[in-house]
DNA sequence: AATTTTATTAGACAGTTGTACATTAAAATA
DNA sequence: TATTTTAATGTACAACTGTCTAATAAAATT
């Protein structure tokens, strides 16, 4: 399978844009493949040429969304109001990002989802996290494990964030973040009194 | 449908026996109903009275599993080999769950998994870890979303130890735990240099 | 422009799903 | 124990799934 071929180019743009087209009516659960294909206007047995299942055409759209919070980490500021010295610009970015496909991450976040769909993120949001986590210079640290709980605190804020609709502000989310750093520290202390 | 009906009971527990032979064969995704009514030897319209997928009567298994978690969580020390102030207990008791039951654990964080066993899981960790951090007095703090923030972190851990076939002893991955909270400030203090 | 390559199609297949309904058998109860 | 209630069965149905084949049409190559 040729991927520059136009007839492949064609026909997967058409796919991607019924999928997105039936994402704001339903989920992809209720969704089936004949459906995609009845309105796409495109056989069955070419669904099956591309994808195994329609969760694979749901992830092609997925790496797409991702390439952005890959961009939008490592780009400029730019849209960004806040300065960057000001609060941990490492949660900001992906905040904003989630906050700029809000649509996307509520189908991602839904009940019925694959955790497949959640992996993917938090694997990108894990691999930005280590950048700045291997700066620390702790032998007792595992480094990897610290990510997989730095990054998966952060996905427990957006998930927080995802289930109230959005009602907090960017700012606010970064706000509570710094304010859950320091205060974590306090917490264990309590065990030891 | 009465769930005390003796009927009832042998049926259900049919379906559980024969769900869980299955699932030390293959995953769910690629168990079907008619395979475990097949195997169950009982009426496939049968399953469909008591259940709507394959995944709801996962999922009544699930509920047994959580109420172990409850159970472990707010009962005393017995099997837990460390001194209760030694390290921060609520963590310890729920890794000490998570590896009695790793088997489970290992299907409920499996990448074809549904999100929505996640979030039974999450909810639960969740309302465990609420009971500790609802002792803060502080009007800055976002309680639910501090509350998502932790029970995910915990849980970002839990699905590094199964990613590597929990190779991470019980001890240590609560001196891991504890660690992190301690560097946590200190991380955020960097963004204020 | 002619030829070769291959993506797409149409159609068929067995198996699964979810639902429906009348019948049967087992449990609850009077 | 006899009667009533209802869980479970057998069967059928339309729709979906995943796979396969030969035919067709569109693109790439010469």
């Amino acid at each position: 399978m040729n991927l520059n071929d136009r007839r492949v180019i064609k026909t997967k743009n058409i796919f991607h844009q019924t999928l997105l087209k039936l994402l704001k009516e339903k989920n992809l659960e209720s969704i089936s493949v004949s459906e995609i294909c009845k309105i796409a206007n495109v056989n069955r047995g070419t669904f099956y040429l591309h994808y195994d299942q329609k969760e694979n055409l749901f992830e092609e759209y997925f790496m797409e969304v991702m390439k952005d919070l890959e961009k939008s980490y490592h780009g400029p500021y730019q849209d960004l109001s806040i300065q960057p010295h000001e609060i941990d610009p490492s949660s900001l970015r992906i905040f904003h990002h989630v906050k700029k496909y809000s649509d996307f991450y509520k189908i991602v976040f839904s009940n019925k989802a694959s955790l497949s769909y959640y992996y993917l993120f938090y694997n990108k949001v894990k691999i930005l996290l280590e950048e700045v986590l291997t700066m620390y210079k702790d032998d007792k640290l595992n480094i990897p494990l610290y990510s997989a709980y730095q990054a998966n605190a952060v996905i427990g804020m957006i998930i927080q964030w995802v289930s109230n609709d959005f009602s907090y502000s960017l700012d606010y989310m970064n706000e509570q973040y710094a304010h859950f750093l320091k205060i974590d520290k306090f917490q264990l202390a309590k065990y030891h009194e």
